[in-house]
DNA sequence: GGCAAGCAGTGCAATTTTTGCATCGCCTTG
DNA sequence: CAAGGCGATGCAAAAATTGCACTGCTTGCC
């Protein structure tokens, strides 16, 4: 897109907070660089970076300014996709910022799916956890994110949630494996491995754990669940994670044992007077429109959700 | 701005229907502009234009693209526009399609008082009824409409509305001047002077006039509520007008009187058991951020018509 | 039927714009 | 105080856009 290239370079300039290193990234020199910028800059009438010894930095008019320019980049790329619907080839580039949960089954299988269908549609796929998320949204970066912890900011529009129940993770002879539910006190005395402190899981437990006082023994810490679960098979202990992570519909008795699923561990759920259930969050920016691509593959990833758990999910 | 020509040209050869005509307009060649158009269909990878004899047409793709390219200026404007007020300097363009009726006394008198406040401000206005109010609205050639008819498209926001009941306007010395208000029966046997059919003033009579079905003398019909007014010095009848058009409180008994208004004419208003009540409906496209300069206005004309008419608007 | 007029598209040379190099002045850091 | 990073600028080379002349096509008029 030649007439999109001044713009691209404002907001590589902006990212990178230095016209060399932006130059350097778009493979051109500097000043060709600085003198597209200055042009810009006198277009508008009004600078809209800082000139700082290290660098540059957006002032108040180029955060308004670039804002704009990033919203132009998602406004073609929907147009675009659009248009490339119009001769019955979806065309198109998702991306999405999802919580690890949601990376582990859900996505690898929604978007498999998907690309069976539109083998021209790409995805990217940026774990993080939900401030970034929502960042990633506003910034553009992001077309749809999957939140498993509470939404803040006023500005996503939430297009469905998804309620789950954490389950505790655990070898299959594990002294608790036979329970139906397990109880926080159950937890007493037991080896725990947990997700950071920024994971809506970790959250939703340290809320259950605060009350109850619970004694526990925390041996490790990670924010990956893959880690946490090979971990199991070399020291017992207990570890958790939400259905959709592991793969299973939410009432069924062998949650655990859902094809695919770690064959040596079982998950049982925690008992929901101990520990409330979470809500994943399926969401995008307020007031935008998605591209084609990324507004049906939304749609899929809620129909799957719907299929799996038909009584959890609300729109 | 360099970085929007080519889009720009778009834009213009869509509105001509013809490369050459619209390269004219631009003032540079066929040639140039012609290759440019091809680039940009090259880039996008289908073409946007049909190549018809007698000039291009818009295919689908084109249609889409060039929507889009339309909101791209309209939200340029609103960033220069909420750049240019960081520095206190309010500037911009504001682009206004409405009736006859508030071009009258209520448009010229916000502007005035608005420019007043912000001289960096210019103004463009289209007289239009309330099916190319709409239409200017939705390709981005006008950021307000006030229409004085009923709101058909749903893609229309609606900012405020104003209740006003049709006024009836005649020489200070008519037999009926002395009436508090004026019954459809009343007008058998006068000469009427109406406005076109589009109208929304027109539509609110003739459903009236319809239900009663009295025996009327038209014996003028115009577009021109200047030329109406004017032709009742020379000939004794009976014309139509809302309040905004004269620039009277609706509640007032002097209405007739408000000062500017023609001193030889009074206006009554029509019983509203016989002529509804109509409604001046003010708003912009739905899902668009204004310019500040327009947004500030749409405030203006609003809080102007609240404190004028306090009882009849509602947002 | 033929001819003129209007249209979009193309090869080539002239022109304008963009780029890269060398270099300046500025600031921070060691 | 010197070194290294930064953005800005003069000037020549490179790349793009543009205008001219012309093609092929269709429509409408004599």
């Amino acid at each position: 897109m030649r007439f999109m290239t001044s713009l691209k370079f404002i907001d590589v300039v902006a990212r990178e907070g230095s016209i060399r290193k932006a130059a350097d990234k778009l493979a051109i020199t500097s000043t060709a660089l600085n003198r597209r910028i200055l042009q810009i800059e006198d277009e508008i009438g009004q600078p809209l970076f800082e000139r700082l010894p290290g660098g540059v930095r957006l002032n108040t008019a180029g955060e308004i300014f670039v804002q704009h320019v990033r919203s132009q980049f998602a406004d073609l790329a929907r147009v675009q996709s659009q248009i490339a619907d119009l001769s019955g080839i979806r065309r198109g580039h998702v991306q999405i910022a999802s919580g690890a949960d949601a990376l582990r089954r859900l996505l690898p299988e929604t978007i498999a799916t998907y690309r069976a269908a539109h083998p021209a549609v790409s995805f990217d796929l940026a774990r993080c956890y939900g401030e970034e998320a929502e960042a990633r949204l506003f910034s553009l970066d992001a077309d749809i994110a999957l939140i498993f912890a509470p939404i803040r900011a006023a500005h996503v529009h939430v297009a469905a949630t998804l309620r789950q129940q954490i389950q505790c993770v655990m070898p299959a002879d594990h002294r608790l494996a036979g329970r139906e539910q397990i109880k926080l006190r159950d937890l007493a005395g037991e080896r725990l491995v947990l997700p950071t402190a920024q994971s809506g899981v970790r959250q939703l437990l340290d809320t259950g754990l605060l009350r109850r006082q619970v004694d526990m023994d925390v041996i490790l810490e990670s924010d990956s669940f893959e880690f946490m679960q090979n971990f199991l098979h070399f020291e017992s202990s207990l570890f958790f994670q939400i259905p959709i992570a592991i793969g299973a519909g939410s009432g069924r008795q062998d949650a655990g044992q859902a094809d695919g699923f770690d064959p040596l561990l079982v998950a049982r759920p925690m008992d929901p007077a101990d520990v409330a259930p979470g809500t994943l969050h399926i969401c995008y920016l307020k007031g935008r429109v998605l591209p084609v691509a990324a507004a049906k593959f939304l749609d899929d990833i809620i129909t799957t959700l719907r299929d799996t758990y038909p009584d959890d999910v609300d729109q």
